[in-house]
DNA sequence: CCTTCGTTCCGCCATG
DNA sequence: CACATGGCGGAACGAA
């Protein structure tokens, strides 16, 4: 394979930083491997000075501001207080990678620093659900969406919850990389690959990744339609291939089969079914397209790592009703 | 756990 | 010639 030059990113780290918003954009995205092994981020995290106010503990990094000019992609975490005004030296930071076309995204609140250096202006951005009326109050021009989990205007992201920056980074390495490589990412760092509970929770207004997408209509198909009985011959008419096409065309893009695919989405519905209803186990393995419990239970057991009752009794132990539409 | 039988998928080669 | 597609066959897989 050839050479992929190394994506540099940054992430900003102003006082009153959230730390979770920052390290976890920060983890996922050092932990992504190519095929090869290589990893194609270089992560730095700067700051205006070399301590920073992280809340709980005080932050030392040694890159400064000027970091932002060689960045391709920036990131930028919510802060404890995210109406407090960010310094005029940032803000002309941002505005000049963002000229200069790098692309800039924001965790959480972090997205209050984005409007205010001028980068959301007229566009749809999302945001800590609790603070999405603020920002609206504050910009209204900007269209705040709080339903989503993260907006991808192309060269301007923005996320809801730290929780959601997880699902950003692997929406961008799924753009930069493909979705092999995202589903690596996405099992190093043991999430799904995209949050299920629902259609769809993120607004994308760019094809993921423009030289190697061809399969992408196709597997947002998939995504709404895993729970009917689907086989490689039915799949491949609608795609409108031969099934060694698809095959090929799956191996190539996805680095992955039809069938994996397709289970690994029904077994992430499954988990969401598991945590927020009391639908039987064999309920829910038909629910999700499963024509029998017992492969079911199989596929289940050995993509989660629990079975599923195990899996939902952990669930149903830590008490939380419906935790992702709280977190988001 | 095993067995059976349909399905999947990949190498190979032809075709456009 | 480079490239993408598709048919075929058989080994491996998986549903029940």
């Amino acid at each position: 394979m050839n050479l992929v030059p190394v994506h540099e990113v940054v992430v900003l780290a102003l006082d009153g930083v959230i730390a979770a918003d920052l390290a976890i954009p920060a983890e996922v995205l050092s932990r992504t491997r190519l095929l090869d092994g290589q990893c194609p981020y270089r992560i730095r995290v700067a700051a205006l000075r070399p301590n920073v106010d992280a809340g709980i503990f005080t932050l030392r990094t040694p890159w400064r501001l000027d970091a932002l000019v060689e960045a391709d992609t920036i990131l930028v975490p919510g802060l404890a207080d995210p109406t407090m005004p960010t310094p005029p030296a940032v803000l002309r930071a941002l505005r000049e990678a963002a000229a200069r076309g790098a692309r800039i995204a924001s965790i959480c609140v972090g997205a209050f620093v984005l409007a205010e250096a001028g980068l959301l202006q007229g566009r749809r951005a999302t945001t800590h659900w609790a603070a999405a009326h603020e920002l609206a109050r504050l910009y209204p021009d900007v269209h705040v969406d709080p339903n989503v989990l993260f907006v991808d205007n192309g060269q301007i992201l923005t996320s809801a919850g730290a929780a959601a920056g997880l699902d950003l980074c692997l929406h961008l390495v799924r753009r930069d990389h493909g979705s092999a490589v995202a589903a690596d990412t996405a099992r190093a760092t043991v999430m799904p690959l995209e949050r299920s509970g629902g259609q769809a929770q993120y607004i994308n207004y760019l094809p993921p990744n423009p030289d190697n997408a061809s399969l992408d209509p196709l597997l947002r198909w998939l995504d709404a339609n895993y729970d009917r009985h689907l086989t490689i011959a039915k799949i491949a008419e609608h795609a409108a291939v031969s099934t060694r096409t698809l095959n090929r065309q799956f191996h190539d893009q996805v680095g992955s089969t039809p069938i994996v695919w397709l289970r690994a989405i029904r077994i992430r519905r499954a988990q969401c079914l598991l945590e927020t209803t009391n639908e039987p186990i064999d309920a829910v393995a038909r629910l999700v397209g499963f024509g029998s419990t017992n492969t079911f239970r199989d596929h289940f057991t050995d993509l989660v790592g629990a079975n599923p009752t195990s899996y939902r009794r952990s669930f149903k132990g830590s008490s939380t009703p419906t935790p992702a539409a709280g977190k988001i």
